[in-house]
DNA sequence: TGTACATCAGTGAACGCGCGTTCACTGATGTAC
DNA sequence: TGTACATCAGTGAACGCGCGTTCACTGATGTAC
């Protein structure tokens, strides 16, 4: 049956909301067609209609994602801020929400090319954001120092959330905020 | 057919040296029990024989990656010679031959507890071998510095990998470089 | 405003495919005598 | 040292299953008159 453009407007960004938070918890060949739009309230289908391939849906969920880091990025208030919340316990420990180069990042460079291309735009547009909040050092570019420090919370997330030891995984947070904040 | 022990520690080593080289390249689910096998040039049944299941497999050749690379480690002249080598295009060109955090790092989080464990083992290994690297500073711990040193190294070289522009790969890894080896 | 019809988002059955795993079997190895 | 036999690493056919995708169809929506 067909739909209004309306509501189907709605069940797209439905479906692409679901997707961005599936991906990000279960990693993008751990998600199916069925439970992508399943989760949505929709069968198989409809992802065909609205985005041609899975693959197409990765890469829109992969932009969508970034979109609402990047504004969120935008709002913040300091570096110190930034790093706060992203080396957090809540962070760590709610992937579906949080950022995208940490539960996937891994998996992007076997990617297709339209993901990885999206993801790229991705990366520039935090370090842009980022680097707005960087003071200036020397003769280092600021683009230089947000890539360098989006790397270290890149990096600290992803092994907290490997670990196994609660422990230890608090301890690789706090060594890599304590590390970070100590530099500004 | 059978085959003299000798010969059946011969397969299994084969196994896990594939193993190692193809979950890097590919990804834990992107390399199937088939491939595992024939790589060594034996049959699937073969990993049945050797390791009970893939996810086994899986647990035992995260081990096995963890022991080279802490053999590596042990084997550094400094920490900025590790820097160097780690953050380097040609680190980040062949994850086969790389360093496993970057590589299946976002996965790692997904996998079983067996997978799991062996990871963080292995995390803590290279922790403690870096650590004995790093100079005392303050009242900070060495192995908290290693742990932040771990975390930007495996996010630089996750981003490197993960976008799709050579140049901009680059980037990552000398800002990456940069921040890390003027910390020193 | 009311009627007739084309559109197309979403459905559900069906597809081929590769996955991880099992199992009866093979036959050289290693052991017991 | 030579023979008989048990062992078991590796084989290959077969399994059920979930994957991504296709396609004919449905029927409310939106348009043309």
């Amino acid at each position: 049956m067909k739909v209004s453009r309306e509501k189907a407007a709605e069940n797209r960004e439905r479906i692409l909301d679901e997707a961005a938070r599936l991906f990000r918890e279960r990693g993008l060949s751990g998600v199916g067609v069925d439970a992508l739009t399943g989760a949505a309230g929709l069968t198989h289908g409809s992802l065909y209609s609205q985005f041609g391939s899975k693959d197409c849906l990765m890469a829109e969920a992969v932009s969508h994602v970034f979109a609402h880091a990047a504004s969120r990025a935008a709002g913040a208030q300091s570096i110190a801020d930034v790093v706060s919340r992203y080396l957090s316990a809540e962070h760590r420990d709610y992937p579906g929400r949080g950022c995208i180069m940490a539960s996937l990042g891994s998996d992007i460079s076997r990617q297709s090319p339209a993901v990885r291309q999206t993801f790229t735009q991705g990366v520039r547009s935090i370090m842009a954001r980022l680097s707005a909040l960087l003071p200036t050092r020397g003769d280092r570019l600021r683009e230089d120092d947000a890539l360098a420090l989006i790397a270290t919370m890149v990096g600290a997330i992803v092994l907290a959330r490997a670990v196994d030891d609660p422990e230890f995984s608090d301890r690789i947070l706090s060594a890599s905020r304590t590390g970070l904040l100590d530099d500004l």
